[in-house]
DNA sequence: GTCAGGATCAACCCTTTGGTTGATGGCGGC
DNA sequence: GCCGCCATCAACCAAAGGGTTGATCCTGAC
């Protein structure tokens, strides 16, 4: 029989590191060499401890971001894949962790065998994505003409931190006209007339940050 | 010696209750007695066996919300203690949760030994607040001139879900110079001057539902 | 009983936002 | 090379939102 996978968890909440570690811990390939409460010690840990699968949360309470630390991690050589594993299912989370070099993301509601499952595909080189999340991909591939592009979720960003057209222009260094243009185009797509609205319908479609 | 404290734990994670199970397992005076994945279980199980203390976390995925589950245990005669236990820290669902009955409200980055000492906390009859909660709290008391009436909370909630003024004076039944009125104390109090940039910093400081 | 604060409404004015039309340049795909 | 999409900008008008003043009524606190 072959080596066990080695594992690195990375969450900020104890309890979830112990849930994992407990769930984790009656898979006999899979072991738990290390556990990080921060994205910058899962950064130093996973250089150093030889970990084979990081499971990264993307939430962590105060510093680097999950996203952060996953393209940090995967752009060394030799780096061990990264699995993100988190609450929230927008598609502005996927598309970060994703483009951050991330195997696969999964949700933290995944029942046990599911999450193990994931940990050996991306151990063999597979990606791994919870039903939900892969749902929401095709979605996003099927339709592309109602999808957001990257300028317009950035300022849909803006608006929903409160910013006027304004200061949004002034931040991104474009005209007033463009800021109304790129919204007047959000508004469209996502079937609302007004920023508020707009907000509130990427929010509940998981278009933006929460 | 006394009987240990028996427990119920109410989380839709696997992971969650998982790591709950073995951070109270090293307690010597504290036994889980049993799961539920929903809110409705929850209220179910504990009439049925014999809980002191109901660990319950505030969103589930679908169907009941905690804090309704809350009110419904700590409704009945002779009914066990509830212990929020919730990743947010908003002021709405403190509220919320503390008019449903709940003795105490933690955050779950709480570490292990503070969360044995706040169930034996609540089981004893007193109250266990997270310092985080408890601060949130006292601020709220020490500075009531800056504190949103429950008028003007409800109608920035219904700006944070995309409503205009004019619909959200018929769903008041009130006039649009109402909902006017109101909102320009709510940018007064939140220091702020148009509708997202309020929704913004409400969301900000746990003052609306998210 | 008075007083503060909350909730309600009106009238006014000004700024911001929304909606439209039209135009330019760049980039990737067929 | 052309077409479609994206990003950029301008000018214009209509509508919504924001700011102010001032007023009434009610309730709870002192």
């Amino acid at each position: 029989m072959s080596d066990p996978i080695r594992l690195l968890l990375a969450d900020d909440h104890p309890v979830v590191r112990a849930g994992l570690r407990a769930v984790l811990a009656t898979e006999p390939d899979l072991e738990v060499v290390a556990e990080a409460a921060t994205a910058e010690q899962a950064v130093a840990l996973a250089e150093r401890d030889r970990v084979d699968v990081v499971l990264m949360d993307l939430q962590f309470g105060a510093g680097m971001h999950g996203a952060e630390a996953t393209a940090a991690i995967t752009g060394r050589a030799g780096s061990p894949v990264v699995l993100v594993l988190t609450t929230y299912d927008t598609d502005a989370d996927i598309l970060a962790a994703v483009e951050a070099g991330a195997s696969g993301y999964l949700l933290k509601d995944a029942p046990p065998e599911e999450l193990a499952a994931a940990v050996r595909a991306a151990a063999a080189g597979r990606s791994a994505l919870a039903p939900a999340v892969a749902h929401r991909l095709i979605d996003r591939m099927r339709a592309p003409g109602t999808a957001l592009s990257r300028r317009e979720t950035e300022v849909l960003q803006l608006v929903a931190d409160g910013l006027s057209n304004q200061q949004i222009s002034s931040r991104l260094h474009v005209s007033q006209a463009t800021v109304k243009t790129h919204l007047v185009h959000v508004y469209g797509k996502l079937g609302v007339d007004s920023r508020t609205a707009a907000v509130a319908a990427a929010r509940a479609r998981g278009l933006i940050r929460r």
